[in-house]
DNA sequence: AATTAGCACTCCAACTAAACGAGTGCTAAT
DNA sequence: ATTAGCACTCGTTTAGTTGGAGTGCTAATT
């Protein structure tokens, strides 16, 4: 939707406004901070136009106006349509040498330079190349898996079987997998070996079945990183206890941001989440700011950024858009 | 210090009482919930007395009394030395693979059982055992190495090399490194090793220092657990959003929750830290109990709860003392 | 016809005053 | 030694007042 010119540009200066002060704006308001040449009765006009179009809206009568979702919608899309981003300070990604310690200082980065919560989301496992596999005997019937998936990322896993397997066995067990390996998927191998381990089958299949299973549910721990989520209870928005509460739960039940994240692996470039139309923190009043990013040009993982409605949508679109490319390019190798 | 007979009586009925209701409590307060046989201008004489002795202090002239730190550590003095733990309802261990899910678990029982916030420090690594090191070559230069420990628990570190080792060379290197680990600390191994490989010493050089200098610090960041931190913010005490602020903040900035329960790891049995005892929380007013663990009776962890300071002492003492207990029981093997 | 000055009106926020009541300390009686 | 009685203190709650920011409407202006 586009609208005429003149309300147009009054629905910007009213959202930008906002943006910086949280404050409903009034007609006054704006004809100082902005030079459209006309007073502030006809702002009154076009604003009360734009209120009953659905972009503004008044907490009491005698109040100034609040841009609604719509409005910050409708803002947000020109952004992105733009897609004129700002210039970034250089992200200074300290040197990390795991993926682990790479995304956890992208997830510090992003929060400090937002100055909102950060989400980063490592990349999903099933897609995931294997570079090599070795089991590791703890004790009878306890077998140690440690996987290194073809970006040198280690998972591990302890597995509980009901044969004793020696360190031997083990070994020659890790040997055969590790012949298969390069550049195919666990699937791939399972079809193959499936095949052709006919004798000894019997006896490697349940560790087998188990690694197989070694799916994305076993390295979900820790698979988020929540950085800066103090930063939430700088802005006026968040005075109130009941709101910081409830959005600090939504963090500690991880579950739910991972589903919020795994909505746009699908899709490239930042993605906008405004209120109501994230359909996971809906109760909290706030906005997302998510992209997914790609590693080893497979495996896809999502950084975003969790902050009030009125957020610094341009910096923040930026910044995430930003990071997502560092982090592609960071960790191809 | 052992306060006469009746004004112990007193000062432990207004701590209870404070302690469940969180406002100031008057002398009428306890003539109706105690039965002492005394008026209430008898036992405001009492507590009269009790404040010039520094148990208690009245936020203004016509308030009731609340507890001092001082009284509170006299309440719960009383309860260490008594020794007299409440019946714990059995910890539900979910049944875990590994150290971490086992260390996560239970903090998060910790968290729901006590309503307040746990931490869980995982046991330090310098004094841990090993019994398997690998190396893989990830690629020119780099290596990644995994390291088992006596428990079983993984730990891996990414190495930047200025030689280039080839797998086999990793894999003849590690058989060396496995051949000395049973039962031998690395500290053991490096002097042993450092008399032996005269030879091959220089090749390796790099690498060995590296990986004896795999410390404390590189298995750090995982080395916490913080769960139910917005338990705190149901607490009377913290309905101030700047209250809350600053004790999240230091709930974010691990490092400084590490150095607490470092101060507990020499001693045994539950250790109480409450407000300003605390050196590291003091500005939080809150109060801390805190118990080590042992795992494979040696390598020591801590778990710990931060609560208000009228936290409800008797109740979380027992529960970290049972949990601690239990930990240390569980991973026996 | 579009814009704007003028003005009455609304309603929140901030301030003030009064009433309330929980709790104290002291004194005098038991 | 204990306690009833009472005056006093002081924070909290409630009600009432004022001020001002902002609106919508109307009539005048361009």
């Amino acid at each position: 939707m586009e609208l005429p010119h003149r309300d147009h540009d009054i629905l910007n200066a009213t959202v930008v406004s906002y943006i910086k002060t949280a404050v409903p704006i009034g007609s006054r308001t704006i004809t100082e901070q902005f030079d459209f040449g006309l007073s502030p009765a006809t702002i009154r006009n076009i604003m009360a136009d734009l209120e009953n179009l659905g972009f503004l809206s008044q907490p009491h009568t005698s109040a100034g106006r609040i841009p609604t979702v719509k409005a910050f919608r409708y803002y947000v899309d020109q952004l992105l349509e733009e897609n004129n981003p700002i210039e970034i300070e250089e992200i200074k990604f300290t040197k990390s040498d795991d993926l682990k310690s790479l995304l956890h200082n992208t997830s510090k980065m992003l929060s400090l330079l937002s100055r909102y919560t950060s989400i980063v989301m490592a990349p999903q496992f099933n897609s995931m190349l294997f570079k090599h596999i070795k089991f590791i005997s703890l004790r009878k019937n306890v077998v140690l898996a440690i996987l290194v998936n073809s970006d040198g990322n280690p998972y591990n896993k302890t597995f509980e079987l009901d044969e004793t397997l020696s360190q031997k066995e083990l070994d020659r067990f890790s040997a055969i997998l590790n012949d298969r390996l390069p550049n195919k998927s666990l699937d791939d191998i399972k079809k193959s070996i499936l095949k052709e381990m006919n004798d000894e089958k019997k006896r490697y299949e349940q560790l087998l079945n188990k690694v197989f299973d070694f799916n994305r549910k076993n390295i979900q721990e820790n698979q988020l990183f929540v950085e800066g989520a103090t930063n939430i209870m700088d802005l006026p928005e968040f005075t109130d206890v009941e709101r910081i509460k409830s959005l600090f739960r939504a963090f500690e039940e991880k579950y739910t941001i991972i589903q919020l994240l795994d909505l746009c692996l699908s899709s490239e470039g930042p993605q906008v989440l405004i209120g109501s139309e994230n359909p996971f923190l809906e109760a909290n009043e706030c906005s997302l700011v998510i992209c997914s990013f790609k590693l080893g040009g497979k495996e896809t993982g999502a950084i975003g950024i969790i902050g009030p409605i009125r957020m610094e949508y341009h910096r923040v679109i930026s910044l995430v858009g930003y990071a997502a490319k560092m982090l592609t390019r960071a960790h191809q190798n």
